[in-house]
This record gives structure tokens, sequence and C-alpha cells, in this order.
DNA sequence: CTGAAAGCGCTTACAG
DNA sequence: CTGAAAGCGCTTACAG
């Protein structure tokens, strides 16, 4: 590769002088007159010289580099939120080097990533992320935490507000003449503790919810699933079982089934549909159900599911401005946290209730 | 950050020492006792030493990072196959740097990959490559082009062989009793002509397998769409309504409706099953339907989607493969391809033919 | 067996 | 206005 060394020697100039031209640098000590500027600049383009950004990074001490931790990248809404992260990172100057985690590669990535000396790190995995923040901090070096139910012990978060679609879909439901509300809730919890309890915060939220509505949601009103998802080309035959018998449970409910079913997620509230279409109910006409999340699949599943829309783009882009904010200023590893707010959708899962349900 | 040199401050030795002993370095000239050795290790430890890749890659004039240019990563086929990409160059050692790529971005990426002195390139889009061809050739690093209907100019090609699930498709709806089979190809050449024609390949790989199949094509029996998809959160309202014409089209058929639609991707094939059932027909009993790529939304779908599977992150994986294969023999641009066969997926989409039809 | 030296490609005070 | 020098953090022949 055509090095700095070389276009000096072919202009007859130091590398000193080229190095500034091609930095823009004009302090008031020097100034390079505009004739050896253009012989330089025409050199440059001539010899198709393209600087190392890995020697100016060494040289200057930081690279525009930020790395993006992911534990479950073909998790639709993960990579959504990675895409959101990249354009910003890019329009900002930045770069972004996504790094897959799993709780046996961590340490591997943690040293890959201080070895890159990136500039900040965005993390989005579940299991325990103090190895991930005292490293960090030990290298001064921002960390945000994405998309997690708990504030972090360190840096900022950067988390959905899951309360605001929360109420939207409620007070839509109930002003399509819903009272006996419903939740299909995660069964995860109860699987591994490890496991980020999206499912259960958002069913307390449903039940606050209620509560605040005046609206009962009898016991057996809340059920279970605890279905795995993940992206593309999962094995078939995956356990949908657990969102039968969830379904079941509510439609074969010994108060009466309900007349609409919220789910703590899409893929929860496309089977569930399922079910009710096998058991002989039509949706909308004969039970709503929505969602929450707002998955591709969402718009295109029949009928197109109603449901919660995360940002989760929006949120990436937030995470990489809040660490370059982090990054403008001295190293702080006190704990903020900002919150996304959620909408919620209207499509054709929903419908006004029957008179003769 | 600590350095090399602190740690050979701390035990007192030289830093090429250290630099031998961190590398694991052992030739024939260099022995150091295994005292000197560990007193180096633990002074590495104590110190929380990370050596920095940056400087090591300008010494070595050499990265492990592999860049990734795409085009629209929000599709859910292209990210899928970043993903491959990325844990297969994770397993080997290596990093992968995403760069989102559009025309008028391009040349910018281009200035940052070659500025990282990134190993290679793993290229997924549709507009114009040579300017990527002529910097890649000029820095001499090689080039993987991926899932590209025709071969590139340069580098290696890694394509999906949509020829043999395409076989298995028909055969499978052949073996159900289907002779009226139609198909709804891409609208997109008309719409422009820098489309990546996915489509209309698929479209021919049926009509041939049709003839060798001795069953008729009749004129009118490949209709086509052009609606967008791009992944998440796209606007709503987006255009299904050509999805609708190219079914309705197919249903209305003088000679008389298919019993089987083949689609050339998922997306078109869950808006013609909508059709389908919104004109009174079920699926499969009344209509067979069958797509192409089995992206995630497939498996939910009710009825879930039969499909052609492309096998997208193990095409990812083949990139890498391909690239870091490269990356061990003298640079060679001459072109070369390799296929990955696709396969067949049956789920509830499509059925026997009914004697009613 | 180990250190002093030169090198990778860049940047930036500091003299002149 | 520009060059010579020292520096960033690392590696690797080459002497001793």
């Amino acid at each position: 590769m055509v090095t700095m060394s070389d276009i000096a020697a072919k202009v007859g100039v130091s590398r000193a002088t080229v190095s500034f031209v091609l930095n823009g640098r004009q302090t008031e000590n020097v100034r390079i007159p505009e004739a050896t500027r253009q012989r330089i600049l025409d050199a440059t383009a001539e010899l198709g010289y393209r600087p190392n950004q890995l020697a100016q990074s060494v040289a200057l001490g930081k690279t525009r580099m930020i790395g993006y931790f992911v534990e479950e990248p073909r998790y639709e809404p993960y990579w959504a939120t990675i895409i959101g992260a990249l354009s910003e990172a890019e329009e900002l100057g930045f770069t972004l080097k996504v790094l897959s985690v799993k709780k046996s590669t961590l340490e591997e990535r943690l040293r890959q990533a201080i070895g890159l000396r990136l500039s900040g790190l965005i993390v989005r995995f579940n299991f325990d992320k103090s190895a991930i923040f005292e490293e960090a901090n030990r290298a001064k070096i921002p960390v945000i935490t994405v998309d997690e139910g708990n504030a972090p012990a360190f840096g900022s978060l950067v988390a959905a507000d899951d309360a605001s679609g929360c109420r939207e879909a409620i007070k839509h439901l109930i002003h399509l003449g819903h009272r006996r509300i419903a939740f299909i809730s995660s069964g995860f919890p109860r699987l591994n503790s490890q496991f980020n309890d999206i499912g259960s915060a958002r069913e307390q939220l449903f039940r606050r919810e209620m509560a605040q509505q005046k609206l009962d949601v009898p016991e057996g009103y809340v059920t279970r699933d605890s279905m795995m998802v993940y992206g593309l080309q999962v094995t078939d035959g995956f356990d949908t079982n657990t969102v039968y018998e969830a379904t079941d449970s509510l439609l074969n409910h010994p108060s009466g089934r309900p007349t609409a079913i919220f789910c703590w997620r899409d893929e929860t509230a496309m089977i569930a549909i399922r079910v009710c279409q096998e058991r002989g109910l039509r949706v909308p006409e004969d039970i709503s159900v929505v969602g929450f999340s707002n998955i591709s699949a969402a718009r295109f599943f029949n009928p197109s599911l109603s449901t919660v829309q995360t940002p989760w783009e929006e949120m990436g882009r937030l995470a990489v401005t809040q660490l370059l904010h982090r990054l403008g200023q001295d190293f702080d590893p006190t704990p903020t946290t900002h919150l996304v707010p959620t909408t919620f959708i209207a499509r054709h899962s929903s419908g006004p209730v029957h008179h003769s349900n």
C-alpha cells in the first residue's frame, strides 16, 4: 500500500507537511502555501493514497469504533436495535463492530473489544455483566445497556417504556367494548432464573393498568407460555404446545372465556390466534388478540396483528447518541436511564365485542 | 492503559522479551527461562495488561477484521447471512465489521474499509460494484459477493442454488396431485432495472422445471407483484395491492384457477394466502400456496407456510470460509462461484388436490 | 538467553 | 512556512 512517506517523497516535502495538509490542520504556527498544498493533494489522488486508520488510531490514542455486544442476534428485535445503532453510528462518523457473545465467549470478546481500543460499548445480553462493567470501568470506556428490565450497575440504560404502549392497548380494547381481558405471560422465569423476564414485567404493567381501569382480572385469566423463538430457520416443531395450553386454558375458563387476549409478545399472539381459529373461533369477530413488539411477521399475519410497537431502531440510535455524549465528557460510570415510549398499532386482530359474547 | 513498556519495567526486562513470551514465540534462537516467563505472565495479569491490537496490526501489517458491505440490513435474509458470517468469522479468530451502504455512501464506506486495512470484504448490494472491485483489486484484498444472481466480475460469488429447492417444491406439488400450478413472479424489473432480479430468475427455474415435468404453464398463469418489503417497522399500508391483483388474476383465470400457486418469496405467498381466504378459498383444502426463502414469519403464519428454504446463515459462513481461503494464498482476482443448495420444507399451506377442483 | 535498535504508519510539539 | 525529532504501542531480525 502507498504510504505517507511515498507521497512526501514524490512531492519532495516532509511527512509532517503531508500530514498537515491531509488533515486540514491550520494552526497559527503552520501555514502551507497553496501551491505545495495542491501538489500534495494531487500526488495523494494520483497515488491513490489511503491513510492507515489503525496507525492514526495508535498515534492519536483513540478509535472511532463502537462495540455492540449481543447475545442473540437472530432475534429480530435485537438486530433491529443493532441496525438503528449502526446507522446512527455511521451518520456520526463512527463505525460499529458487532460482537456476538454467550457466557462462554464473553471473556474472549471482551479481550477483543479492549484490544481494539473500542471507544465505547453497547451491550444486550441477559447473563452476568459484572465482568464487562469491571473491564470497561478499568479501561475507562463508557457502556450502554440496551433494553433490559432493570437498571444496570454501571453506565447508561436505554430501554423501552412498555407502560405507555400497554396502556394504549388496553384502552383500545376497552374502547372496543372489551371487559374480560386475559393475558398470556412468559413462563421463562420458571425455567431459568437468569432469563431476562420481560414477560413478567409486562404482566405487571397489564395488571396495574387493568386495576386502574377498574377491570377485574379473575384468577386464571393470566396464563404462561414458554415457547422458544429465535429468528430464521429455527428447527421446526419448536415448542408451541405451551402456547396451546395457555390459550386453551383461557378459552375454557370456568367463568367464561375472555373476549380479548393480550400476549406478552407477537410470536405468542400469532400462535394464540391459530389456537383460537382451530377451536372454531373467528379473530377478531369472536375474540380479539393483541401482541407486543411489532415484529415484521405481525403485519403479514392474517389477520394482521394489533400490537404494541417497540421502537427498536430508535433505541439503537439513542444508545449510540448517549454513548457519544458520554465520550464527549469525562469518564463517569454513574448509571442513568433513558426510556423510549412504546405505542399501540391497531390492525385487524382486534375488533369490537359482539353482543352474542 | 497499561502498556507493554510498563510490564517490561516492572519485571526488569526489555519489551522484546515481554513480546516474545506474550506471543508464545519459541524460535531456535530464543529461549526464555521459565522463571522470567512466569514473572512476566504474573505481571501481565496483575497489571491487567491488554495488548493494543491496533498497534499489533500496524506492526504486523495485517488485521484480522472482515468487512461486510450490506445495502439493506433490515431485510431478514440479508441479516441472517450476516449472522452466519459473524459467527463463522468469530470462530476462526476473526472479527466482522458491518458497513451499511447505499449508492451515496459507498465511496465513504470503501474509504473506511481500506483505511481500516480490512483483511477482506463480503458484499451484498445491488448497484454498481465496479468501484469496490477496483479499490479492492488495487489494495489486493479479496472480495466475496453474496447472493447475487449473476457472477461478479471480480472475486468469488457465494449464491443460493434456487434450482434444487424449486424442483423439490414442484415435485411436492405434483405428488399431491397438482397439475395446474401458477407462479407469482417479481414485478421489480419493470420498475427499476438496477434491482437484482431474483424473482425473474426463479420464474425461469419454475418454467424450466414445469416443462421438464411435462406440465403446461398457460398464458396468464404467471403474474407479478411489486410489493416492497424491508424488515421491521415498515410504514404500514405498504403496497400489497399488487399482490392482490396478481392473485386475483390467477383466481379468475379464464381457463380456470390453478390448484396451487408458487410465489417467488414468502412475503408474497403470505399475502396471496390472505387474498385466497378473503375470496372464500380455504388454504390448503381449496388451493395450495408455497413460498420461497423460509423467513421466520413463515412458520408462525396460519397456515404455516410450505416454502423453499434458503440456507442464509450457511451462505454467510461459506462466504467467510472462502474469504479466508483466499487470504491464505496469493492474491488472485479470478472469479469463482460457490452454490449452496436450497431445499423444500412442507408445512401446512400445501395439501392434496380435492376432487371437487 | 536477552537487550538495543530499527521498523510499522501515522501525529504533533518544537525549532528554525 | 517547513523539516527534523520524538512519540504512539507494538514486532522482529540482529548482535552479543
